[in-house]
DNA sequence: CGGCCAGTTATACCTAGGTATGGGACGGTC
DNA sequence: GACCGTCCCATACCTAGGTATAACTGGCCG
């Protein structure tokens, strides 16, 4: 594990149907040294993949063709996406409850003070930060999970349920010295050093 | 452990200055099979401890001496609380993004269909069911926990890294054979059959 | 067909874990 | 002072876990 070293910064993706108001955000956020990258349309920041680096989604709610809140639940249903933050001088509460519910960071109503969009932005790339920790543990978790053979993924649950060698021996119809032999291979595999660690392991993957 | 059989229904605490509105709420979720508690102001439902069987605090964003956002704060402040629906006739935007940052399950505006604020209460009543469990858990682990000595519970750290018991007793200044005895003496006390058993409580305990 | 991998078992040996029994030291309590 | 709980150590014995080596089977693939 190479222990990516942050090297590369968080991404802001901005998005407004006015051109006034991604210029001016743009200026504002590069101003504190955020990088950005700017969307006319909810259309076109679906059509192409996000970027790997986009840490934070502020967008209008508001938008031609495609409101906010649609793009918040096309995202979502996408899978996982980054935090999002609404701006709109027109919400309403019912709109900025939907929001919050479905996990919005924050909703700002125009005009806002500069310092609360950056408050906001500053928040959500947090929340960016430990979704992509927690994402990565967990990729990495069923990674080596799936690198197991049925058998040793069967024997790994036994195990980890707190059984003896022999009695997932019995379990699974098989001799004890099988047992011990998918064991070893399955923790060589995994790269656990201990039946703790492979209990953890497991709890992570969802045994 | 004797199953709490959930016979004791969950409690909706509901919070009004309207006597005419906690009227109406009552008989409408008494229609429906739900057991309420009537509070005139915030004062007199912060004064008394909160009844445990609390599932659920309905209440009105605005009223006179401490407003409904004010008591969800005071009652953070506390520690846990039951699930909190706001309901208000003059919300604003910033007034609901405000409520539902601090963890609130929604902010209803009047007027509302009796449907919504229903699926609201339900939605409230399945998260403090969740959060009893969740609690609960934590609870009875931090009480077996607490009934070790220190030197078990020390032993316990070094076993759920992954340490042999060689290792424990060399980290500890012990032998061996002292740590195969707080070992199996501390098990006994937490009631795991099995270092995974073990390694699981450690988990939810924090170690 | 030959090679590879998963899966299976066996023998043998060594290490680690668990328990029973007994004993000594210390500190606090009744 | 007697008692109790915690903490420590030892001997002895048994069980469980781990590894090495070797061998057999069946399926899949080039």
């Amino acid at each position: 594990m190479p222990a990516a070293k942050d090297a590369e910064p968080q991404l802001i993706l901005v998005l407004d149907d006015d051109a006034r108001i991604r210029r001016a955000l743009d200026s504002l956020l590069r101003s504190v040294g955020h990088r950005t990258a700017l969307y006319e349309s909810a259309l076109e920041l679906l059509e192409a993949p996000l970027p790997p680096a986009a840490g934070c989604l502020l967008m209008d709610v508001r938008m031609p063709r495609m409101s906010g809140l649609e793009l918040q639940a096309r995202l979502a249903e996408r899978g996982e996406h980054p935090p999002i933050v609404f701006m709109t001088g027109y919400g309403d509460v019912p709109m900025s409850v939907k929001a919050m519910k479905a996990g919005a960071v924050d909703f700002l109503i125009k005009p806002f003070r500069d310092q609360d969009l950056l408050d906001a932005v500053d928040l959500a790339l947090g929340r960016d930060r430990d979704r992509r920790q927690a994402s990565a543990a967990l990729a990495s978790a069923r990674a080596l999970y799936a690198s197991l053979t049925p058998r040793e993924a069967q024997v790994m649950a036994l195990v980890t349920s707190g059984l003896m060698n022999k009695q997932v021996a019995g379990e699974l119809g098989l001799s004890e010295i099988t047992v011990k032999l998918h064991r070893s291979s399955l923790m060589r595999k995994l790269g656990t050093r201990s039946l703790a660690d492979l209990v953890r392991l497991a709890q992570v993957v969802g045994i």
